[in-house]
DNA sequence: TTTAAATTCAAGAATTACCCTATTGTTTGT
DNA sequence: ACAAACAATAGGGTAATTCTTGAATTTAAA
């Protein structure tokens, strides 16, 4: 299986270090790359391409927050997650405004952060326990329904599992047998895939699973 | 584009040395191992993946020949192209019933190496002058007729273009429309090109055309 | 020069994919 | 507790693809 991508950004160079340190024993995950602060990132973003950033919102020169801006607008491909000494509810919304997937509190144990990294990984979001209150919940899905349909669409399990088949070379028959269900069941879960995730086809759902790593090459 | 990924195989540390700065110059290469004789290889290719093998014949241990008939029935998919002084017709005639891809002089000239390991890579086949005169090309295709449709089933320039276009996720109208050519040429060239590669449907065709790198992820 | 291969196109049948709608049960928010 | 949203399940209709067979033209090879 192919590792997950990642890029450290923390203007604390003793941080990245710790958490270099901490995520290289992890055998899912490879570190390709760190910077200080959201220029750096910018400019190593050209030559390397990253499926998570990690990042730092107080950070000198550009914020966290104007560096996703950027980033999601560009390559929305590139998933982000902060992590963050504030918890504030302002500084989630703003980051989620900025379209990043995570958002963690720096106090977060080394399997939450595990856990969030699977998570965004396989096209979810997730916020730590303290700032994922009642009010923010309720606050992210009104955001986001005024805000219209440029929806994050995660995908369900069973999604996951069809797009997995599907994305190998096997035929809604061959995916209804192996699952008992339908080939008509399987049609339209490939279908809602395909919405979800804005593509156009199977050959197109082939492409995204590998790109993101959904199945193995 | 991703790069090619080369395994070279010799028993003289400094020949390889010289053929490794000599491709390392080359962008559209990447040198990922070496090994020094037929054992030494096998091993690391349990751990590491080539698209291509270059290799000596005469080794001490195993042969180039013997390490080709191990890979080409193992791993058909890793292309083996055989460097080598001698240009004897009976080496030749033995290293393509191994299964391997081409086979070049170490006189060729870094053009003729670099033309060849192009032409292998993109699934065709290629030996060099010296050892390509019409005697041996009567015999190859009488050895393959004769053994079967092991074939290797090259694709064709227009087969290569269409596989290209479908594997990103073009319809058959799309890439008709490209070409300029009807829907139904479209429909036989992949039709043709499944059977080639003995695939069952578009969605493998992706796969492959990503597997044997003939598009970008 | 005759043969073989590559590229082009097409008709008809079988299969599959794609799109829309709909039901049922399960969470979830108020 | 009840409405809303979500997840998983299909059916029907249409469009697209695939398979098969056949064939003309051009180009390359024996």
């Amino acid at each position: 299986m192919n590792r997950i991508k990642i890029i450290l950004v923390d203007d604390h160079r003793i941080f990245r270090d710790g958490l270099k340190s901490l995520l290289s024993e992890v055998e899912f995950i490879e570190i390709i790359g760190e910077a200080s602060g959201g220029s750096e990132l910018l400019e190593t973003l050209t030559y390397i391409r990253p499926d998570l950033i990690i990042m730092d919102i107080s950070m000198k020169g550009l914020s966290g927050i104007e560096v996703s801006q950027k980033i999601t607008s560009v390559t929305p491909e590139i998933r982000i997650m902060i992590l963050s000494m504030h918890t504030d509810e302002e500084f989630v919304i703003s980051a989620i405004q900025a379209g990043v997937k995570g958002y963690l509190s720096k106090d977060a144990s080394k399997e939450e952060l595990l856990e969030a990294i699977k998570i965004i990984h396989e096209g979810g979001e997730c916020y730590s326990k303290m700032v994922s209150d009642n009010f923010l919940k309720s606050y992210v899905r009104k955001y986001k329904a005024e805000h219209g349909l440029v929806e994050n669409k995660t995908l369900t399990q069973r999604e996951i599992e069809i797009l997995k088949l599907a994305a190998i070379g096997q035929s809604n028959k061959e995916i209804a047998d192996k699952l008992f269900i339908s080939h008509k069941t399987v049609d339209c879960h490939k279908n809602n895939i395909v919405q979800k995730l804005k593509l156009k086809n199977t050959a197109e759902m082939v492409l995204y699973a590998i790109k993101h790593k959904i199945i193995e090459v």
